[in-house]
DNA sequence: CATGAATGAGCCTTCATTCAT
DNA sequence: TATGAATGAAGGCTCATTCAT
């Protein structure tokens, strides 16, 4: 009965427990990979600081690759999530230029991981992310919202009409994550610290008027 | 009167042989550094694509950080030079800013290797730049340039002036090196190569666009 | 229950793996230490008469430092555990002395090792040994067991007593470590080999008489 | 003429600059010998510190044999002259013994490099002084006139018979040796430091007290 | 599912010594 | 004689991954 007992909880159990320590294991290995890079990160590393032991990483990853490619779908997958909450709809179109603008910033400002996961996975000329099986859903929505926006404010007359939603999108990426993945050495040769509040906060506003003032017939 | 010219001569030939060497190890390792990045390269790989031995890179620059620091050090200080023979002293404020940006830009686009490796070393949290000896050599003068050109463009009342000459670089380089250094996660997210000419040369005059709507008054 | 009294033996089989791994490891390193010192020890050479490989000896420790210090705590723990199995409280304070003395004699010439690990130790300044969490424990015993028979010999009016426990230890040390650690010069120049049996057995005599001839008043 | 005049004129300068570079090479390579090992010093290092170049090194004394070889010879020259300087004879046994003992104590404490070099030397198991061709000259004096002493001292009936003075030239090189090379050992596991001028006086008395009361019968 | 033990391949670095001028 | 440049061989160490129980 004992035993019959057990064998009907485990499985419940088990995938409970299963899920967590993979939450578990990505949740190290992002902060590991984001500190350390592809190359820098170490398995062992990961394990440690794991509740669990090296031996699960492979039975649920397979590999260092695998591991990390899903450390990097993850945190795509939470941006997108929060960048799908946007209504953008509901405003005229230079605000909501403005406020994907601002949100972009502010959501890379406060996720420094994210942005250091794309920048490596660029060093790397995003050899791991070719292999995703998500690419589409990584891609996200923000696009098609942006397609919408660009298009009522060209037929408003408000904006001008050489532009795509993609170059405005590479415009506010650009603006955004340059200022977190590059402040290292930005500190070292001017001797600013990029990270401290005056600069958030002013940056993230100049990031609204820099796309809207370049949009603006 | 032979012998005497070839004793002067002498040592001439050493070191020119020595700086040969220097060079042909430096040349090999920007490739290597900037494809695979600091960890990812390999000082064996880096040897077997020099006319000299692993020994020699030991002999020159120490360890694989310096052999690194030198590298980055010798395409920041390309780029240096290339920027000081811009000439903006002779152009009105607005075509001097322009100027800028396109030059930057298009440095950037045909100079992949730098682009990376100011990345990579932003990976690395600048540890590498931190310990070179002529950081203040590396920053460049553009800085004092950009300085000139703002305070003309707001002494003419052309320009806006609440933001310096600190804010105006950051956002050039942003937006230019974000093209190149992005370029693989854009490309397989959205299936658009940045690498083509049709959008380098869109962008570089967008690059100039940007910052002087984002200037002017 | 077989399979009870398997679950609780497999730890206990992984550890007892795991102790004759490195037992193999430190025992022929400790040859190869003894043999060759710090500096001219290999490694590779350790690996390959053990029935392990590289690898294990960094696995389980951590350095050639790591390694070399583990052996050098064994050979002293070894000394001191032999040391304490002496019965000196049962004897007078004559034969205590004589006893202790001809015991370290006749040990160091048994264990040529650990008499030439401590010389390597020093000629390395002891910076090995500087670094174990040990010290306290390879000090061993044999000094307050000398300060007891000293006492002794001392209010029993046998003994002078203008010298101490740890003077008597080193004089001891000094004659039992110098013919096995300096035997080779010796040999070189006077032809001389201070390891046939007539020398040592001459000289561990020698070792009691010359202790008690200057401490006896 | 200026050319027969300097042809003339060098090899006597030419003589007296190769000394002088020999001996600036032996005095820096015997500081680095003895306090690096045979193993642990590098001849690059010794070269930077002299005021020729490591070619030089090669050229007089043939390889890092040669000259530790040399350095070896030098240490023990010195010693046996300074030994020889000794005047036994005009003593009665029982003086000249404690003043070779104390003599030979003082020298060793004042003389630290060359103790090392010979722990060094007996850690290579004398293979390098095997090779030596002034074994003879090296072993020096001390030993013939300790001989002239015991047996002064024997047919006096105030020594024992029993022992040889090559017993008493190792009871008294035993001693004096040992708290120069192990004090580095000693000082870590009983926290005294045996270099401290209190030591080295009380030491030097006991040596030649130690000697004399294990002679006298 | 869990865990300590084990591994092969390869990486960065160093050293005594010689060459070329 | 003097000197910077060059080198082959090897040394210590690390890493992702798998095995055995």
């Amino acid at each position: 009965m004992t035993a019959s007992t057990q064998t009907e909880l485990l499985p419940e159990t088990r995938k409970r427990d299963a899920e967590a320590t993979k939450a578990d294991i990505l949740r190290v290995a992002t902060e590991e990979f984001a500190n350390r890079g592809y190359n820098g990160a170490r398995v062992d590393q990961i394990a440690e600081e794991t509740a669990t032991t090296k031996r699960m990483i492979y039975y649920y990853f397979g590999s260092k690759q695998g591991l990390y490619l899903s450390v990097l779908e993850g945190v795509y997958t939470e941006f997108r999530i929060l960048e799908s909450d946007l209504d953008l709809d509901s405003m005229n179109p230079v605000d909501a230029l403005r406020a994907l603008a601002e949100f972009t910033y502010h959501h890379h400002a406060s996720h420094p991981n994210f942005v250091r996961l794309i920048q490596i996975e660029n060093v790397n000329r995003a050899e791991h992310l070719k292999t995703s099986m998500r690419k589409a859903e990584l891609a996200g929505s923000s696009m098609s919202m942006l397609e919408k926006v660009m298009k009522q404010g060209i037929e408003n007359k408000l904006f001008r009409d050489d532009l795509e939603a993609f170059d405005v999108h590479m415009m506010i990426s650009a603006y955004s994550i340059f200022q977190i993945a590059n402040r290292h050495t930005f500190n070292i040769l001017w001797n600013k610290d990029l990270s401290e509040k005056k600069y958030i906060d002013k940056y993230a506003k100049l990031a609204g008027e820099l796309v809207v003032k370049t949009l603006l017939k």
